[in-house]
DNA sequence: TTGTACGCGTTATCAA
DNA sequence: TTGATAACGCGTACAA
């Protein structure tokens, strides 16, 4: 079988240009582009090309050839399917899809870590060891991606990390998360609030839905700098950590803090919007107006379907910036260029969801 | 610099062996594991690989030599933003992700056409003519795909499509939509309803919203399926289309239907739960009960988060078994062997959307 | 503008 | 269990 079936062999650059009757480089350059060809020659080429079937270059011999793939690997933390229900996510994905097509480059799913005893080499999936990648995202490594990290560092890739920390050599894309977070508290606080709640992410990575204690380690880097934004306003905030980034979560948290008449806060710091619409629900529920009863923030400026005639009051983050910054960082990395790290500031929305605190 | 300064240069397999004084081969071997070496062996190569900082093969010159990258390529006819935007969309993703992975091979994001002229083959993105795949999986191919479709076949490279039509070779995931549909609508009318309006997906790729005329060419095959399905047992039903599955658009296209209460349907058929969950809360809106002024149904199965406590009637696809079922047929075409195309079934649940005709 | 020659880094095959 | 050999298909100095 090394050497094929004639007949069955698809055709190289070489078979079109002995057809074309030109040498295997003329040929070359006509696909590539890099230099001029005469017209005539070029059309023979192409004749050539067409009668034997030739769609052009292997993909995989021009990649070795020129040492690049044209791939750059997003390394997710969570199952796929986890990812993309996160709003902010998909419009990083976005802006680093823009701003890696311009570099001929496309974009390869790849999860994190193998789930369990990965020792053997074969059928171990794609992972970060065997992908013939140009470049990596790591997005969000706290802690789990610190491995896959390693592996890239070691394969001397280019990386760059999406709200993280990677250490000094590696660029990273972040968020003012605690400024913002502060500044949304003390918007809350100039309104008058002095009993809030703070509605948080997962304070780990397998958090289930709960009071967070004092004693409680947050692990995710996100929920933690958000939660000291809110707490250097209101040191004494109660703060439900909820179980993931959705509605339904929200609606869980807001109806165990609107549970005690009593103890009922005037408003709740949500760390996301899809929280925060989710605490609003609740609070109908609880036969409360929004924002007279109580106020209610958000986090992230996304568009929550549905949550009309609402308007968040919220930090706005550039998502879609996040992830194109990534992509020019790993752009500007792959042409050898040293990137730099980029904190993006969030932007205040008042919204209609906040007002005087009551009484 | 073709000759690459030695101490710059990245180690070689053939560094390894020299260096662990074998042949290449057997390096080779030690870190494929397709044959057997000897322990002192595999030691001295990986000693001398970790002495060399070298860490595998590159997965470039492994991929040209076994014909294989490990990629298959997932082509969207949307940009990827609004991609998975998609639950249903991210969910087939998860379930192909799956069925990839046991493969080894990770999935390359793609979208469909190049945006305008894209004569120049340099900096055109990643496209299908120039990624290294081993597959690739079209997503909706209706229409537009097809020049997608064109360029994989003549690559030589195995095609399966998601929901459309791409021709008898091609292997195809389908789901009986019209049949589904069908099932949703007898279910209204043995509750008495007479009287119902349906809310489809956008006829057609660019569609703004707008009621359906009897003229208006429907070309999206889902939404042609579905309102086949509607009309089979409602032939009078007046159909408003959406621009796209979002609650919003539900709540537009409800709002829209429920205006004239002259003409307020007693049902409303959705072609997708994100649509109905719009659909009920322009209900809700106009001071009408869900089920017991108007039914509405749903399609997919999907979690729409933040809708409890309404449980939509719908139709749910194995969204994630079209996606593994894509996997295993990728799979099952790159080991050489046929496959199938597949029909996949829905299944029906009442939920508590639907109830008897008022009056 | 075209052709020659060589190497990119691996791995399959087969013989030892 | 190991080693020699030969592709894999292409791009690109460099010479013509």
């Amino acid at each position: 079988m090394s050497r094929n079936d004639p007949g069955t062999r698809r055709a190289t650059i070489s078979d079109v240009a002995r057809e074309a009757g030109v040498s295997p480089s003329t040929a070359s350059v006509v696909f590539s582009g890099k230099t001029p060809v005469s017209d005539a020659t070029r059309r023979r080429v192409l004749d050539a090309a067409a009668a034997l079937g030739y769609t052009g270059p292997d993909p995989r011999a021009a990649s070795l050839r020129r040492g690049r793939s044209g791939i750059v690997g997003v390394v997710f933390e969570e199952h796929l399917g986890q990812a993309f229900l996160d709003p902010v996510k998909t419009l990083m994905m976005d802006g680093l899809a823009d701003a890696v097509a311009p570099l001929g480059a496309g974009l390869l799913l790849l999860r994190d870590h193998e789930p369990a005893g990965s020792e053997s080499a074969l059928s171990t999936g794609p992972s970060l060891t065997t992908a013939p990648l140009d470049a990596a995202v790591l997005i969000g490594c706290s802690g789990m991606l610190r491995e896959s990290l390693e592996t890239v560092k070691a394969r001397g890739i280019p990386v760059v990390v999406i709200e993280g920390d990677a250490g000094d050599d590696v660029p990273r894309i972040d968020l003012d998360n605690r400024e913002a977070q502060r500044q949304l508290a003390s918007h809350l606080r100039a309104l008058g609030h002095r009993r809030v709640a703070v509605v948080s992410l997962p304070a780990r990575v397998d958090w289930e839905r709960g009071w967070l204690g004092d004693d409680t380690a947050v692990t995710v880097d996100v929920t933690r700098d958000r939660l000291a934004g809110a707490l250097d306003v209101f040191p004494d905030a109660a703060t439900y950590a909820a179980a993931g980034s959705f509605i339904d979560e929200g609606l869980a948290a807001g109806r165990e803090i609107f549970a005690d008449p009593e103890r009922r806060p005037t408003a709740v710091l949500a760390q996301s919007d899809l929280l925060a619409a989710g605490v609003i629900r609740a609070a109908e529920e609880a036969g409360l107006r929004v924002p007279e009863d109580v106020s209610v923030t958000g986090f992230d400026g996304i568009v929550v379907d549905g949550l009309a005639p609402y308007e968040l009051a919220t930090a706005v983050q550039p998502a879609t910036d996040k992830g194109r910054a990534a992509g020019t960082a790993v752009a500007a990395m792959l042409e050898g260029r040293p990137a730099a790290s980029i904190r993006f500031t969030c932007t205040f929305r008042e919204g209609n969801t906040t007002g005087p605190a009551p009484e």
